[in-house]
DNA sequence: AGGTATCGTTAGCTAAGCTAACGATCTCTG
DNA sequence: CAGAGATCGTTAGCTTAGCTAACGATACCT
């Protein structure tokens, strides 16, 4: 996606942060879009999509958590997440548990199996990132790390403020 | 994404570039997720998708191009980037021309709308990732900047890795 | 001129996202 | 303590995005 600096009356007391701002967004979309369709095919090995995959995650790490947690953990709405927690129950990869002081609220929890296909799934990624990061040096690899890390606070913070509180 | 400090046997001479590796995909995985789903909500606004402003913008900057080379742009199928350049198309933000030399090919262009509409949809998404960027001081930003830089370069060569050659 | 290759489309499938509507349960109030 | 209202998850039904398989039209090559 090129950078074709759009003529944009600098309103601001930084005019070239806006300019930054314009090709960073270019580039993180693209790149994020880029990412996803390059992981996909990858992740079908394991017969888990990035969001089945994404949501198994939280269940693994997160600990037994209810559907709706689920869902705005996932920013998504429940039926979608209805969905996404069925096709992996039917995997074999979460179990759902009734909460005995509560019989409208389902825990979510995974299988030692559903934990080990993470584990796959997380390693199959990891190898094939792994060959482009080592073209990397150690400095390029720290650069890359906290740009990363700079980017998730990013995003964090744009879904804190697009995200109804709750 | 918790980082879960996976046991992976240390296969090569620098374990820890390993570790790095796999911390570094959760996150990159969960953000870029995280991000097209942030990011949908405000070009909903647009009534253009994720898929179909990036196919927009292709060619929008890269001029005329055929469907066929489009789809490969967009790391997609043709069947896809036909349905996609199908609505762009009712929504009169590009045009498709024969191709005298060629009967078989079609041309793909952007219309003035077309344009206009990119550089609004463009705009917004700008304007969202602006106020977390004003969060970040001037060496941040440059870190971010130089993050997203190699980011986009990992990305690159995964894509040229994964996919096949024309 | 006829076989083969290429291009884009059609048909039909799955998955992910949404809203609207609903049944079941809990909670709170009168 | 009974009934109204809130909350939770599911069902139903829609759109979009991705795929493969099959096909018609065109170009190419011998």
């Amino acid at each position: 996606m090129p950078t074709g600096r759009v003529a944009s009356g600098g309103s601001h007391s930084s005019p070239h942060l806006v300019l930054d701002a314009a090709s960073l967004a270019d580039q993180l979309h693209s790149a994020a879009i880029h990412l996803l369709r390059t992981l996909r095919k990858e992740d079908d090995a394991s017969g888990l999509s990035a969001p089945r995959l994404s949501a198994l995650s939280v269940v693994v790490f997160g600990g037994p958590v209810t559907l709706g947690q689920l869902a705005r953990a996932e920013q998504v709405r429940p039926p979608t997440m209805t969905r996404i927690v069925t096709a992996l129950e039917k995997a074999g990869l979460v179990r759902k548990m009734g909460v005995a002081r509560d019989h409208r609220l389902t825990k979510i929890e995974a299988t030692a199996r559903g934990q080990r296909v993470l584990a796959e799934g997380r390693a199959r990624r990891v190898r094939m990132l792994a060959s482009s990061l080592k073209a990397l040096d150690e400095s390029e690899l720290a650069e890359l790390r906290r740009g990363i890390q700079l980017f998730s606070e990013v995003v964090a913070s744009m879904r804190a403020k697009s995200v109804s509180p709750q």
